[in-house]
DNA sequence: TCGTTCACG
DNA sequence: ACGTACGTGAACGAT
């Protein structure tokens, strides 16, 4: 699948290490001695374990809120039709761009086009939300139709006997990223008014708590190391809040004058950063003109010129090398970044700025897993005996035990990302709570401090 | 099977 | 003049 075996030799993949270390070393990142590779080959079993664990679902909760939002959604579409003054499949945009732009005659001048006509998207309606009275219904049913098409009725059926749900995880995408899948366990709901009450039905198992623990901001501080940049290195070091930070400096106030909106406006230049956005993205994500945003962009780049020397370098090491590569060596190819077409020369030019970014704070993500998966399993945090103690017994985490209820151990069921969900002995909650937080800060030694908020529920949404 | 839309990080 | 922020997976309609 790779290459030969006589060219992967050992002595290959040393060389392999020591360009990691150094590299590493001239970022002033301490790593762990682990190639991708080594990460993906050790994190396979924990993801096995994690998937044969499954999740506890609250089904009747699943059950009531879809009857609840069922019922709605009628109404909404009654409403829809009425307002159209026909019946149509409010579910087809086909159907729904055609009673919108021809029969109701809605200004559509302003609007993407899609490959099949005018893109009928949340985001494009609501440029066109006080045109009329049909719209906003419109989008309301576009969010109950989605929880409940894909959540609230495939979920509970898909439960085993101990209404646990089980996912699998992939790990074959272009960044090192993880994949859930069947069911996707990775986009659950979390905003909007329904999305506290879908996280609501993962539940802990009885006598048990969840507990979620999350970066803080992991790849803001990668991009920091990454691009060795002052300015937010310090700010991290200083534990300042970043989208604060960065809101004083393109709005050029005073840290304690920042305002919400504009701590807001920050926070999306933050993210575009990181994504390769242009002025005409951040002007459409902040609804303002776009010489605007290019004045706060330019602005970033004159006080974060490590960034601006980060974007220019990914670009040029994807043109002269034909990749980009993350801390621990995970390579993307970009072999159209010279094309001429500029449509797929600039996408690649993207994700050489992206992927090392992306990609690394997946491999932080991994090998605190890995190191977090040894710590549940092999140490006396479980039930506070030692190993051999427990060796002479029915495995903790046997269904035997289980079943019984008898001495479980923690175990972590979910990954989201920058996220670990982990199951415990609710008397165990609180130490469990400790070694998450110690392990997933201390899983690489980056140029910044790197943190990690640690919550404990009795579920999913509570544990936040 | 593809395109559109939308859920998450 | 053009299109415009990265990475996923799932449901639905159109073909």
């Amino acid at each position: 699948m790779t290459r030969g075996n006589i060219l992967s030799s050992r002595d290959d993949k040393n060389d392999i290490m020591k360009h990691l270390i150094e590299k590493a070393e001239k970022l002033g990142i301490k790593i762990p001695h682990i190639t991708a590779e080594k990460i993906n080959a050790a994190i396979k079993p924990v993801l096995r374990k994690m998937e044969k664990a499954g999740i506890r679902i609250d089904v009747a909760k699943l059950e009531k809120l879809d009857r609840k939002l069922s019922k709605k959604l009628i109404e909404l579409k009654k409403k829809i039709e009425k307002l159209a003054g026909h019946s149509f499949n409010v579910d087809s945009p086909t159907q729904m761009a055609e009673v919108l732009f021809n029969e109701l005659k809605l200004p559509k001048a302003d609007l993407k086009k899609t490959k099949s006509g005018i893109s009928t998207a949340a985001s494009e309606l609501k440029k066109i939300e006080k045109k009329h009275k049909i719209i906003p219904p419109i989008l309301e049913h576009r969010e109950l139709a989605k929880l409940i098409s894909t959540y609230l009725k495939p979920l509970p059926t898909l439960v085993d006997e101990d209404s646990r749900l089980h996912t699998t995880y992939g790990l074959e995408t272009s960044t090192g990223r993880l994949t859930s899948s069947e069911p996707n366990l990775q986009n659950i709901p979390i905003r909007g008014t329904y999305g506290p009450e879908i996280r609501a039905a993962f539940v802990a198992s009885p006598g048990m708590k969840l507990i979620s623990a999350d970066y803080s901001q992991i790849e803001l501080r990668v991009v920091a190391c990454l691009a060795k940049d002052g300015a937010m290195i310090k700010a991290f070091q200083n534990n300042e809040d970043i989208h604060t930070r960065t809101a004083s400096e393109i709005f050029d106030t005073e840290l304690s004058k920042v305002t919400p909106e504009q701590r807001r406006a920050a926070k999306t230049v933050n993210f575009g950063i990181v994504y390769g956005q242009t002025p005409y993205g951040l002007s459409q994500g902040l609804g303002i003109p776009v010489e605007k945003a290019a004045e706060y962009i330019m602005h970033y780049f004159e006080i974060h010129k490590g960034v601006k020397n980060y974007i220019n370098s990914m670009i040029k090491m994807a043109r002269d090398e034909g990749y980009v590569e993350t801390l621990f060596g995970t390579k993307r190819y970009l072999p159209e970044i010279g094309s001429s077409n500029r449509y797929l020369a600039e996408a690649e030019e993207r994700m050489a700025i992206n992927t090392p970014v992306q990609g690394t704070a997946a491999e932080i993500l991994k090998l605190a897993m890995i190191e977090l998966d040894r710590k549940l399993t092999r140490s006396v945090i479980s039930s506070g005996r030692s190993p051999v103690e427990r060796s002479h017994e029915i495995s903790p985490t046997s269904p035997e035990a289980r079943g019984r209820n008898d001495n479980p151990s923690p175990r972590m069921l979910l990954t989201v990302h920058d996220e670990i969900v982990v199951e415990a002995p609710a008397k165990l909650a609180n130490e469990v709570a400790k070694v998450i937080k110690e392990t997933m800060e201390n899983a690489v030694a980056l140029c910044v401090p790197v943190r990690a908020d640690v919550g404990i529920g009795d579920n999913w949404a509570a544990a936040k």
